[in-house]
DNA sequence: GTGAAAGCGCTAACAG
DNA sequence: CTGTTAGCGCTTTCAC
């Protein structure tokens, strides 16, 4: 026949051993590159791979010499710009060592997330990348520590003493949101976030409390998280307004430290007819594209993806290889972008609210 | 020992079997629910399963059954909210079905497009959801077809001779749009596209025009596509609308085909200081979620991400399990979100064009 | 240099 | 009802 027609079963290492009258042990080894083969039975083994059209099977070869060329990585979501960029630059990086990445979406559920891991161990991944619904200390990393699995984890975390972290240096980058606002003449500001994330909140908010605090010693800051849910959030933020109103005062800057957050704020805005930054100020951690093309822009901290991405992988495949030593807690720094949202209190024409619905 | 400390080496079917006093084919078979087993000995088993904390390992049963139970899905991309929520609904969807999502970003090339498939063809996937990064008659459809795979075609793509296909209806939703823009007064109508996504942008070119000129003989419409780059698009849109300016004339209302078209024209009506829908009005296809809550809200149409991800999943299983008959294309429909981008021409107080950076 | 044999962890006949 | 046997497709000793 001259091409196969549709085939069935693919050829295997068998078939390519007997149409090149070697072993299939030989075959193995030329494959892998052994340079101990006669060159003339080499060649006979290329030419029966490329008349076949033969490839490894990855998985048999896998389970054969007990080891899994696998990645997993576990996100919160895939929907955001974020972790969709994260997953993409994951599986570069794991591409590039011979490895695929297995990604998986916890949808910001931590019973989900301890399930995925245990499918993941059943696959018996050689690693883990994962960036944990809640923090470092949640069930899935218990049951990565329990079962001796070996994994980095990203993003919403700082610092673990069973595994190695990666992930923004929030602190440092509210702290520049902190002066840049102080800067503007802002002296009352209100910081939004989500209470379950609770080492990042808690990095971003104090990093963002003391530097303007230093800076302003009796500056007012609010706060007003929610515990999980978005949902909430939008409930306690119209009620934080609302209350300030009926009090007449509210704050001439908002920081919110998530992508949803923002989102809310400025819905939030839009309800009250608030105009950005002539009615209050924005800025968000976390930077999506929409948010230059605007009117007005958003002022985001952008996050070091791939250099998360990297670090993570660099580290990862370190501890896979065996290199010993205790955690390492890596923070990468942020790029705070102040765009437009962003202005100084009581300069805007609007103050006081506009009528538009 | 009380709780095996970190352990190696995963109990093996064989170590539950010596623990129960049963043979390791007993084992498999209480474990995949076959009821001929003795009672008890089927409660030694549980027992030792439970004791061992046992779990079969996935990769290796399939191994043995020369069906893998794994669904490949390549996407253009993971960074937009669109093929996010697809990857989202397309692992919860195999997952139901006891079938791990192995998810690859062909990062808008063929070419990558291509290799991802061959990998996942080395993997012997049971089922490939492709969503091409041009059309049904990429090279990657074509190594399918070659290798006897079977799969469905997803997103880009209108219908297909050897594969099922599932998209949008692009054409329907198109021709609401243009009702909706002819509706309110428009009759210069500007459209962007990616000509590489042949099917789709004419589904969509057509859909729109052939509606509107049924409605207006005499409205205009200009097309501007870039090949496939986002970049370029930028400048030829820049011109377009530099020359129209050069002889007094510009389009009321911009329709965007794709995602990226829609923030390159919002950012060129930012560079020339013109504000929705005062002085340009513009719908997209495809929404985001921060589409409703910038000022003003951006029209969009929204694509039935489940029902695609739901209708291919199916689909695919059928034909997975051997299910016959011709090659299937459905189109689900979309929903048009006509929000404050759109507006009638020449009632906007900035006629003209502003003045603002 | 090379191939036979063993086996990764599992399941599907097929005897008993 | 249960265990033995025979692999899935591959790699790795280890004799020859």
């Amino acid at each position: 026949m001259a091409h196969r027609e549709t085939q069935q079963r693919r050829p295997s290492i068998h078939d390519v051993a007997s149409r090149a009258g070697v072993s299939a042990a030989t075959v193995s080894k030329v494959l892998a590159g052994v340079t101990t083969v006669k060159p003339e039975n080499a060649q006979r083994v290329f030419d029966a791979v490329d008349l076949l059209g033969y490839r490894v099977d990855p998985l048999a070869s896998d389970m054969r010499r007990a080891k899994r060329r696998i990645i997993g990585a576990i996100m919160p979501e895939f929907e955001s710009e974020f972790f969709g960029q994260m997953v993409s630059e994951l599986e570069g990086l794991a591409e590039q060592r011979g490895f695929t990445l297995v990604a998986a979406s916890s949808r910001e559920s931590e019973a989900r997330e301890k399930e995925i891991l245990a499918r993941m161990h059943d696959w018996r991944v050689a690693g883990i990348v994962l960036a944990p619904v809640r923090n470092e200390h949640g069930p899935a990393a218990g049951f990565m520590k329990a079962n001796g699995m070996t994994g980095v984890l990203i993003d919403r975390v700082l610092a673990d003493d069973a595994f190695d972290t990666v992930s923004a240096d929030s602190a440092a980058a509210s702290a520049e949101v902190a002066r840049a606002l102080v800067g503007k003449g802002h002296r009352h500001i209100l910081v939004v976030g989500l209470g379950q994330q609770a080492a990042t909140v808690r990095a971003r908010l104090e990093g963002f409390r003391a530097t303007a605090l230093q800076l302003v010693p009796d500056i007012r800051i609010d706060v007003v998280l929610a515990e999980s849910e978005v949902e909430p959030l939008r409930t306690l933020l119209s009620d934080y307004f609302s209350e300030g109103a009926s009090r007449g005062e509210r704050p001439t800057a908002v920081y919110s430290l998530f992508l949803k957050g923002t989102l809310v704020a400025l819905s939030e805005f839009r309800r009250r007819g608030w105009h950005c930054p002539d009615d209050i100020s924005l800025v968000g951690f976390d930077d999506a594209e929409w948010m230059q093309v605007t009117w007005p822009a958003i002022a985001a901290v952008v996050q070091p993806v791939r250099e998360i991405a990297s670090n993570a992988m660099d580290v990862l495949f370190r501890r896979i290889e065996g290199e010993g030593g205790p955690p390492r807690a890596r923070l990468e720094p942020c790029k705070v972008l102040m765009r437009e949202s962003v202005g100084s209190p009581g300069s805007g024409p609007h103050l006081g609210g506009g009528s538009r619905q």
